[in-house]
DNA sequence: GTCTATATGTTGATAGAC
DNA sequence: GTCTATCAACATATAGAC
C-alpha cells in the first residue's frame, strides 16, 4: 500500500503523539497539530485513529523484521549471523526507539481482525531467532538448554531498550548494541566473547 | 501511609484499570465501576486520578525492591546472590505482571514531583544489581566487561516478564525464572550455568 | 483537499441530597 | 460516605462552504 505525502505527514505526526503518550492517551487534535493540519483533516486521509495506529504499527513490525532478516542473511557462519542480528535489531530498536514503543506496548489498543494481523507477524521474530539458535547448536557452536526460551531472551534484550535507553544521557549508542551482541553469545554458550575472523589470511 | 478499605478497593481497581488500559485511556469512571462504586466515589478517597497513579505506582516499585533487596540479603556468595536475585525478581514480573505494567510502562504518566520520587527510587535497582556483579568481580567470580551495561541487560531480561509472558499460554513460570537467573550467570561469565553448593558435606 | 462549524457522546471533577 | 445530577471541557467523527 502506497501513501500519499498528506497521509505520510499524518502517520508520521500519529507516531510521535501515540510513542510520547501512547494511543488512548493520544487526541485526534493532537494527531492533526503535529501534522500542521485541522482535526478534520485527519478523516480526509485516514478513516479513524485505530486505522492510523493499525497503519503506524504494521509499517513498524515490517520494518523492524526486514532490519533482522537482513542481519540473519548477512552471515553464514551462526556464531556470527547472532552476534550480528542482536547488533543491528538493538540498533535498530535505539534508532527507532519511538516506533518501537508503538510496536511493542500498543498491540492491544489495535481491534480484532487488526491484532490478528499483528500478532501474525510477530512470529516472525521470534521464529528467526530460534532458526539461528538452532543451527549454532547443531553445528556445535552454541550450547543451549531451551532454545525457544533463550531466542525469547535474546529478543527481550533487544526490545526492551525502548524502554529505558534514552538518547539525552549520551550513552553511546554503539556501544549498548555491540554489549547486547557479546551477551547474547555467552547466552548461547558461545566460546568466545567476541567473534573474531576465523580462516581469513 | 496507611490506606482504609475503601481507598484500598478503589487502589486495586486502578491497578487493574491502569494495566489492562493504560493510564491515559483509563476513565475514573472506569475504576469507580470495578470497585462498585460511584464515579463520585472515587474523590471521597483519592484527589485526582493521577493521584491515584501514583500511589499504585509507589507501592507497585517499594514492592518489587524490597523483593530485590531480600533475594540480595539471602545468600553470601556472589553466584548464588545473583541467580536467587534473578530468579525471585524474575518470578515477581511474573506473579505481579498487573503491578509491573504500571511500574514500568505508565512513568511519564505522572506529574512532575511525583515522577521525581519514583526516579529516585528506581535508582536502587540498578544499584543493588551493580553491587553484586562487581561482587563477583573481586572476588573471581564473574568475568564482565561493563558491569553496568550488564546489570542493566540482566534487570531487562527480568522486567520485559511483563510483556510478552502470558500465563493463559501455559507457560511454566518457575521453569521461565530459573532460565533467566541460569542465563544471568552465564552473562557475567560465571564458570557453571547453574550453581552448585561447594563445601557442603 | 482544506477549512470552520458542529453533532453527539464522554471526560475529570464537583454540588448537594440523604 | 454514599449516591444522583450536573458542569465545563474535551473526545471522535461528520457536514458542508470554499
Amino acid at each position: 500500500m502506497e501513501y500519499s505525502a498528506a497521509q505520510k505527514r499524518l502517520l508520521d505526526a500519529a507516531l510521535d503523539a501515540f510513542a510520547e503518550r501512547g494511543f488512548g492517551a493520544t487526541t485526534t487534535r493532537d494527531i492533526a497539530s503535529r501534522a500542521g493540519r485541522s482535526p478534520a483533516a485527519v478523516y480526509v486521509h485516514h478513516s479513524s485513529k485505530e486505522e492510523l495506529l493499525f497503519a503506524v504499527s504494521l509499517m513498524g513490525h515490517r520494518d523492524a523484521l526486514a532490519c533482522l532478516l537482513s542481519a540473519a542473511e548477512s552471515e553464514a557462519d551462526p556464531v556470527r549471523r547472532l552476534h550480528t542480528m542482536v547488533l543491528e535489531f538493538s540498533r535498530w530498536h535505539i534508532d527507532h526507539a519511538k516506533r518501537g514503543r508503538v510496536v511493542q506496548y500498543e498491540l492491544n489498543a489495535l481491534n480484532e481482525p487488526h491484532r490478528d494481523t499483528i500478532v501474525e507477524l510477530r512470529r516472525e521474530f521470534q521464529s528467526v531467532m530460534v532458526d539461528v539458535l538452532q543451527a549454532g547448536v547443531a553445528a556445535g557452536a552454541f550450547s543451549v538448554a531451551e532454545v525457544h526460551g533463550t531466542g525469547r531472551a535474546i529478543l527481550s534484550l533487544c526490545v526492551d531498550l525502548v524502554r529505558w535507553f534514552d538518547p539525552a544521557q549520551s550513552r553511546d549508542p554503539d556501544r549498548v548494541a555491540l554489549l547486547n551482541a557479546d551477551l547474547a553469545l555467552r547466552m548461547v554458550g558461545a566460546p568466545s566473547s567476541r567473534p573474531r575472523r576465523v580462516g581469513f589470511p
